[in-house]
DNA sequence: TGTACATCAGTGAACGCGCGTTCACTGATGTAC
DNA sequence: TGTACATCAGTGAACGCGCGTTCACTGATGTAC
């Protein structure tokens, strides 16, 4: 095991990246279900069953396509949520979401890959568990400073948690929201499912003839979801 | 045009609704991207060309089982609302988000086929606007009642409604929330986006390894929800 | 530094499959007089 | 009531297409002595 690569595993591995760049690129332009392995070969200038030297099947090259769609999005939040000020917690709030949505509007297919029903077929490995959880991290992160830095209002009296969800709420506070209460992670767990919910809905077109300004709609709607985990806005 | 159909044509409804019956039957089963004309045709036992004699191309019998979806998930979502007492605005909220929950998992693939990422090549008609419709307008109406009851509480103190909104809002509030007022059309609508945010969630594998019990935790989200639009749950 | 061998990338042909759609046709069902 | 004609449903063959995957092969790149 050299600490330098062979030029032969440097090759390997640009054209490795060029399978899934040509990959990326007929899937922007076409969706996923619509993607294939002699498509992809072609456009390289390579015979189909070139392909197969570097991924053993064409679902392979979708897992490869998910992993690096989940960590593009997950960078493009991280980003603007490192733009903000620290302790303007609206603003990182309205950073975040909006991030998520203008990743969507930019690349539809990819997000339909990630957020949109399944590809018939296909079915994730684990592999992909960890790239989606990053960029529902930084939201957990924004929810829990906003906590510790006490600007959160507090939930308002209501039912307890059902006892059922509080192993799963443990968790979620343990991986992505420490310090946060119970009523505060199943309502931040909401708030997201929610803002994924808007953007499918204007991305797949449930908002058709229904609402024109969809950047006004968006920002107002973070307002209430906002209001929802008890942040201030 | 006779009042009576003759033979030729009743026969014809009832071929065409076979037709449907066994293409919602195909997409049940493997979705929408493997339906296919021929094995429609394959199933009802004729050759594949025999179909085109009731269906001008397979975006036509896409388009048709779009709308008996949007019509199936209304009827439901109706039954649950009719179903309560006319006055138990948390409970008819319950019935119905959770009617439209117990629909799209008991029909996952019409779901997706309605709700989730578009079919490649196809193109949505006009024709699926009204039935799509009819599901909103059965929350629109729970909304306008409890308005017009007084239950719901106001909206808090916050920024107006962008102005570039109102017309989109006024149209909404004539069609399905009469005597709603903006705030809370607007938030009602981000509500309604919420649940199927939630739903597509669950049905898409987003909450895989996050949340177990899912009745128990839309049961808390619909409480939070509830009191987004500004329902006393 | 040179040689013998092993590893690997890419080729090209093939297998077997299913798809949407068109078209000329046969035979049955309906309609007009 | 019977006949001539028009309408329509369903057939079967064909067109032209693209797909994922396998396999024996050639030739180049690396490795060990």
């Amino acid at each position: 095991m050299p600490p330098r690569p062979t030029a032969r595993e440097r090759v390997r591995a640009e054209l490795t990246r060029e399978i899934t760049d040509v990959a990326r690129a007929r899937l922007a332009a076409d969706g996923a279900a619509a993607l294939s392995l002699r498509a992809v070969a072609r456009e390289l200038g390579m015979v189909s069953s070139a392909i197969y030297r570097y991924f053993a099947s064409r679902d392979e090259l979708l897992t490869a396509l998910i992993i690096e769609g989940y960590d593009a999005l997950g960078a493009a939040v991280e980003q603007a949520d490192t733009a903000c000020a620290r302790d303007d917690y609206a603003a990182r709030w309205r950073a975040v979401a909006g991030a998520a949505r203008d990743w969507a509007l930019a690349h539809p297919h990819e997000y339909a890959l990630l957020y949109g029903s399944p590809v018939p077929g296909y079915r994730a490995p684990a592999d992909t568990i960890a790239p989606a959880a990053r960029t529902a991290a930084v939201f957990g992160r924004l929810v829990s400073e906003a906590q510790a830095a006490g600007v959160l209002q507090p939930p308002p009296a209501g039912p307890p948690v059902p006892p059922t969800l509080t192993g799963d709420l443990a968790q979620l506070r343990a991986g992505l929201m420490r310090g946060v209460a119970d009523e505060v992670v199943a309502a931040a767990l909401t708030v997201w499912a929610a803002v994924f919910g808007i953007i499918s809905f204007e991305l797949f077109g449930q908002f058709n003839n229904v609402i024109a300004d969809r950047d006004a709609y968006f920002g107002r709607a973070l307002a209430d979801l906002g209001r929802l985990f008890g942040l201030p806005v």
